[in-house]
Parts: C-alpha cells; structure tokens; sequence
RNA sequence: GCGGUUGUAGCUCAGCAGGAUAGAGCAACUGCCUCCUAAGCAGUAGGUCGGGCGUUCGAAUCGCCCCAAUCGCACCA
C-alpha cells in the first residue's frame, strides 16, 4: 500500500476514533482528500478534511484539526500541524521518501506504465481528414493531440485503440477526381476550366505529373467518365498513401483505417431502416428526416436526401453505431471546433439507435492560427495557401511542433508563430526537457569511462540535498498524474510535468556532483538521474517527442 | 439572434474534481563556467485572474448577466 492511502486511511481511522469518543456526531463523514501542498513549508501530505467536516459535524475547523491531529499515529509519521482555517499538514519520517523511492527504482524501465484497468475498450478516432490533400497544420494538432492521448490512456492502464476513419465515399472524391483531371489536361496543353469546387493545391498536380510520368498521355483517348474514375481511384490510392507517411514521420500510428465506401450502400440503408422503425425517422419534401430533435437537437436533420443520395450525417450515424457494435465502452473522437454543431447531432442518432450517448465523448480541438512575419496566415485547402504539416516539419522539426501543439489544452485556441518556432531557440520548451536527458545520458557515459556504475543497492539515503528530495518526490508523483492526465483526456498535463521535472533536474545538476564525490554517494546520485533520465523518456514517449542521448 | 471555446504578468500560456502568499517561459535587470554539455543555474522586478452579481467558512476555479475574441448554426464534407 503507497503512503498517501496509509495516511487517508489513519485520517478516517482518527475520525472514526473521534466518533466513537463521543467528539465527533454520528453519521456521513467528508471524504478525505489528500494533495501534495503548494509550499513545502506546510509538509509533504495536506489534507482539507477538517474543513470539509466543518458543515456534516458542525463544528469549527480548527477543533476538529486539532481532534483529528491528536488520533492521526502511524510510524510513518513525523508529525501532524494544523494552518490556515484548518488545514492538516502531515510530515512525514524521511525513511518513506526512499523507501519508495527504492521501489521504483527497482521498477526499472517498468516505472510509469500502470497496471491494466479492467474496463471496457476505448477507440480513440482521430484526424480523419479526407483524402483529397495534404494535412495541414490543424490536422497536425489534432494528429498530435490524438496519439499522445491514446499513448497516455496506454500507459494509464485502459485498454484502447486507435482508429482514422477515412471519408472517401463522398462528393469530396469527385472534386478530387476533377481536379486531378483538370491538372492532367492542362499539363498536356489542353485549355480546361478548372472545377469550381476543385482543389487547387500544389499537391494536386504533382499527382497529375506523377500519373503522366508513368502513363503518359494515355488517358487523354478515353471517355472523360472513364478517365475521372480511373483518376479518382489513383489519386486516391496516392494521397491515402501520402497521408499515412506523413503521419508516421509525425510519431503518429493507427491501428485501424476505416473506408467509408464500406458503409455504402448496406449498412447505412440498414441503419436509416432500423430508425424508421422505431418511429425516428420521417419523409419530408422527398427526404429522409432523423427526428433529432427528440434527443436535443435544435432542428431535424436530413439523412436521404431527396435524390436519394444518403448524406454525410448518414454515414456517420452508420460508422458511430458499427463503432458500438465493435463492442467499445468508450467513444472518443478528436474533432476540430468547426465541426462543433455535428457533436448534438450525432449524440442524438445514437440515442435514437438506443445507445448511451454519453459514451461517445467528442473532444473539440480550438483551431491553429498560424503567423508569419507578424501577418496571420490564412488555411484554405482550395486555394492551397495553407501551411502543409509537413512544411511545418520540416521548418520546426516533428519534437519542437509536436511539443508546442501538447503543452496547451486541447480547448485553448492556438496561435503558432511559425518565425519563433523556426528560431529553434531556447524559446521553445522542448529543448530544455531533450537537454535534461541529453545531460543524463552524458553523465552515464563519462561514469562508465571512470568505472563508476549502478549499485544494485544504491544508499539512497544519502540524497539528503533539497533538489535532490524535491526530485524524488517529483518523480514519485509520476503515475498520480499519468492517471490524472489520462482521466481528463489531458495530455498537457504531461508536458508541463515533463517541463517542471526537467527543470528540478537542472537545479540538481547545477548544484550536485556525481563524479568526484565520494563512492557510495555517487551511486546513489547515479540511481537518482538514472531514474529521472526514465521518467522523462517516458513522459515524452507518451508525448511522441524523442529523448535525445546528445544534443 | 442561438450555441461551443477562450479572456490570468509587457508577450505566449499553465493552474480550473473550490482551499493556504495565483505559477512558468520569453522579454527586462543582477550574479554564476580552472568544475559531469551555460540549449543550464541562482536571484530581482512585473497581476484589480475581462467586468458585475451570486453560492460558500473560502472563488482564477461553481452559477447567472454583460463585454471582447474566435468557431459554428446545409438535402457540404
């Protein structure tokens, strides 16, 4: 059992004394809480109970500290104080600092994957962009945003996987295949009209260039239908292709790609069959309305529309419910804020179907704007202005990018000054962690060189300094908040941890020796930075940001 | 007009399952390399937490109203 239980139990163990000797009323207790105080002056463990207890006991806080105080033993315990309007600041005796801390670091490489939550599976789907383009810089916040939370629920214990639903059903191929057409035509000297709802990116005619490369002019002779299917069954081989790469030069993996085309026609037919059976869905003006107003929507949507063409929203509703039907606890989706008024919508075909909607959690990301020269950079896939994810890669680097999307919440909007990021100073946070590491990784060399290694037994009690202890208790801290972090879908609770350890580590460098000082102490420091070099590598590995051995 | 998100130091942002004197980086200023990487450390200065009302022993944190920014409000995806 940790420490921080032991103490929550002897504080119920002391109220329940308290109880029994008439101090304390009979019945409800607060629930004991127990933080880390925001001063190291007011001890290692802090409790708010006595004031909690204020209103249930009716009695002044303080009293009840100083009652509580007085039955709170344990071996473990320095002693007890009592501040502020009723505070309960415990110290503790230093011998359970490093015995946990001996714990973990005999955990090894394990330190920091919690043990397997048994829950129901969780699918992560993210990203998602259509496969019409190249990702641009809003696809990376959310490429980022999503892998580092499926690696931070990984590493909390859930089980999850992660999914990219590809749209590649809908009207958006066509406009792919047209655009593409239009490119081919007008590289081989034709005079076309470019589509109006084409997309004008670069990329696009690359893929022209690329398809008349190998082929040549050979689909000049065909059909124009002919020729736009075989163009938009090639285009979109390419860009799903280009899109994987990309991803994965950002750090970013799925375990599932999901084709919308398998949706088309049955299963949808299937599921708008099933709504209308239960009395959720009506024909209006030829279309096919969801009654969605019945869960909370603002107006009904249409599902068929009245050319008999099922729309987005359709597909949706049939991919959301094949998602349950996979047998997942928990839904969630990473969409950016545009797509907000889709979140009501959704919720409510799955109620209709009979689903818990609160199992679908739909996490917003807020939108990037991207700055150059103090001038906002304006995205638009049609005019192919936007700044592609890759460019961004490859201006910043995928750690300093990736980084800079994780240590905001996903709820903030983001302005990326793309000049400063490009600086690579050390303006940018993510040095400074890689730097930790690297200095680590820098010490275990030269140590070897001297014959110095790690004791399998390190005295640890010789950490005595105070960044040395504030650093232990920074790292013991580690899997609280991967589980915190991991419950509120947080993982900019990660960066800044891995920010503050760094930093506690930087001030024990500044201030303590490992080579030149005496054996046993060494040893001991050596256990300390090997530990920490760990848990900053792993902090970052849930991050997706590399741990450099030098810099 | 309706809805989502945001508003905290000069700038960029943490903190928000209510708690003790509101934190960090950058920028500014002062120190620290004969010493394991100075991409570092130590320190100084900088704030009516957008405004108001309310709930509470206690509010940056919860509720309501207002202001501002931003994104939405399709038989587009």
């Amino acid at each position: 059992m940790d420490i921080k239980t032991t103490l929550g139990n002897a504080i119920e163990e002391a109220a329940r004394l308290a109880i029994a000797d008439g101090v304390f009323p009979e019945g409800e207790m607060a629930k004991v809480s127990l933080e880390v105080p925001p001063k190291k002056e007011f001890g290692d463990f802090s409790t708010n109970f006595a004031m909690q207890s204020a209103k249930v006991f009716h009695m002044n806080p303080r009293k009840i500290a100083e009652e509580l105080a007085g039955r709170i033993k344990g071996d473990w315990l320095e002693r007890t104080e009592i501040a502020g309007p009723g505070f309960l600041n415990f110290y503790l005796k230093s011998n359970v600092l490093y015995d946990s801390f001996r714990k973990i670091f005999e955990a090894g490489e394990a330190y920091g994957q919690l043990p397997a939550k048994d829950t129901a599976r969780i699918q992560v789907e993210y990203v998602s962009a259509n496969p019409t383009g190249l990702l641009h810089v809003g696809h990376g916040r959310g490429a980022a945003a999503g892998s580092a939370l499926v690696n931070l629920l990984r590493a909390a214990g859930y089980p999850v996987v992660s999914e990219y639903y590809i749209n590649d059903a809908g009207n958006q191929m066509d406009h792919l295949a047209m655009s593409v057409n239009a490119r081919y035509l007008e590289l081989l000297g034709k005079t076309v009209q470019f589509p109006e709802d084409g997309y004008r990116g670069a990329d696009i005619i690359d893929t022209a260039k690329r398809i008349i490369k190998r082929d040549g002019d050979k689909y000049l002779a065909m059909d124009e239908t002919e020729r736009l299917s075989i163009f938009k069954d090639l285009a979109y081989q390419e860009k799903l292709a280009a899109l994987k790469e990309d991803l994965e030069a950002f750090h970013v993996t799925f375990d599932e790609w999901f084709s919308e085309r398998t949706l088309h026609p049955e299963a949808i037919r299937e599921v708008v069959e099933t709504l209308r059976e239960s009395g959720n869905i009506y024909e209006e003006g030829g279309a096919l309305w969801l009654k969605s107003t019945a869960y909370g929507d603002d107006k009904d949507r249409v599902v068929i529309r009245d050319n008999g063409v099922p729309t987005y929203l359709a597909a949706d509703i049939a991919y959301h419910r094949n998602k349950f039907q996979r047998g997942f606890g928990k839904l969630i989706n990473i969409w950016g804020a545009d797509h907000h008024g889709y979140v009501c919508r959704v919720k409510a075909a799955m109620s209709a179907l009979g689903y818990d909607a609160s199992r679908l959690e739909v996490l917003l990301l807020q939108m990037v704007s991207l700055y150059r020269g103090g001038e906002l950079v304006k995205m638009s896939k049609r005019t192919g202005e936007s700044v592609t994810l890759n460019e961004l890669m490859e201006e910043v680097g995928t750690d300093a990018a990736r980084y800079f999307f994780l240590m905001r919440s996903l709820d903030s909007q983001l302005d990326f000054d793309l000049d400063l990021a490009k600086t690579q100073s050390n303006e940018n946070p993510v040095y400074y962690i890689q730097y930790a590491h690297a200095r680590i990784c820098s010490i275990q060399r030269q140590v070897e060189e001297i014959g110095l290694g790690l004791s399998d037994s390190p005295r640890l009690e010789l950490l005595t300094d105070e960044t040395e202890t504030d650093l232990i208790k920074k790292i013991e801290e580690y899997t609280e908040e991967v589980d915190r972090a991991a419950a509120e879908y947080a993982p900019q609770r990660i960066a800044r941890y891995a920010y503050d350890i760094s930093s506690l580590f930087h001030s024990f460098y500044n201030k303590c020796r490992i080579m030149g000082v005496e054996r046993e102490l060494a040893e001991a420091r050596l256990a300390l930075v090997s530990v920490a070099a760990h848990v900053i590598r792993h902090s970052l590995g849930i991050l997706g940001v590399s741990a450099p051995e030098k810099m």
